[in-house]
DNA sequence: CCGTCATGTCATCGACCGATGACACGAGGA
DNA sequence: TCCTCGTGTCATCGGTCGATGACATGACGG
């Protein structure tokens, strides 16, 4: 039986609903889906958010936690972010219901550039001044298009694809964008 | 008026259809709107089709036009990749709308696997024959993140981004995942 | 023991969508 | 001229969804 608990039913909605929008995307994943997931009702979703939009906006609410990179030598910088990549992308489905909305959502997309503008371009900015944010959309791009590939589109060679082999593939590229 | 000429008004829903579906994606694509765009009743667009994703199927049939690359030198290999990028992502809806599609479709992402598969990997595998699918895989998730973070995200840098410092960006890439 | 309020449920609304089948129109041939 | 058949329309169905507001329930304090 569940405890009549305002707060943690409201963190298993939010862990349903990230889960819902990352396999399904935004407008295939139902209110009533993720409220049956949590085993309450429909109308307990609309209480506690007020809308499915700002369902997916607390949902989708995320922390890359990129680390400091100031100091961090040339070569490892691949290592760090292909860990990095690997921790965000397959521990937690908050970036893949991002991504999935992002594909037919303003907001989403919009909340994608946030994650870029707030996130990701200020951590690279400390390993080059030169052209900052074109470098870190760069290898944005990066990301994305190895996530989409792998985890969306699942392209075989890159679903089998080891940790190991991706630092590999991706480590030049990345150093490419972020220090040549 | 419209003359009633049933291969003039497939060939018309079918260009909405794809505009349509680049633009909003697969969800939002109203069988209705598509119709209303030619202006015909959205009883037609199932007659012709069967169902919104046999329309689907027809409109983002694709092809991608790759030349042959058979003794193109490596110097040149970007130049030509990343000018059929860009004629396909920008002179064409319908990449686009395969994209948008596949981000929460099973049948879409497949389509994109299979123009892979049938365009994209023996394309290339005439530049090497070392792990050709894996580089070609790679290669696509590149040209998916760039179009993905420039046309879909339209992340301020790529958007602004000119063809030519596109290319200066994305050559070494391609050349590393082809060639080293 | 009772009342209150937070927590959760139920019934329902209005809108929209994909799909269906009957019907209208109009050009071209017998 | 009239009939036929290709082309397109209309009315409608069944289903689903987000959202709303009234109502039920149960724990806790007095």
């Amino acid at each position: 039986m569940r405890p009549r608990d305002a707060a943690a039913t409201e963190q298993a909605l939010l862990d349903a609903a990230r889960a819902r929008f990352a396999t399904d995307g935004f407008d295939r994943t139902t209110i009533r889906a993720v409220a049956a997931d949590v085993g309450v009702d429909a109308a307990l979703v609309i209480r506690y958010f007020g809308s499915k939009q700002e369902l997916f906006t607390r949902a989708a609410d995320l922390d890359l936690g990129l680390p400091d990179l100031t100091g961090v030598r040339a070569g490892d910088l691949a290592r760090v972010l292909v860990d990095r990549f690997f921790a965000v992308w397959e521990d937690d489905p908050t970036f893949l219901a991002l991504l999935r909305a992002a594909t037919t959502s303003d907001v989403a997309a919009a909340a994608m550039r946030e994650v870029f503008a707030a996130q990701v371009a200020p951590a690279l900015a400390a390993v080059t001044d030169d052209r900052p944010a074109e470098r870190a959309a760069l290898v944005g791009a990066t990301v994305l298009g190895f996530a989409l590939s792998r985890y969306v589109l699942r392209v075989p060679p890159l679903v089998s694809m080891s940790r190991e082999d991706a630092q590999t593939w991706l480590g030049p590229t990345l150093r490419h964008y972020l220090l040549d």
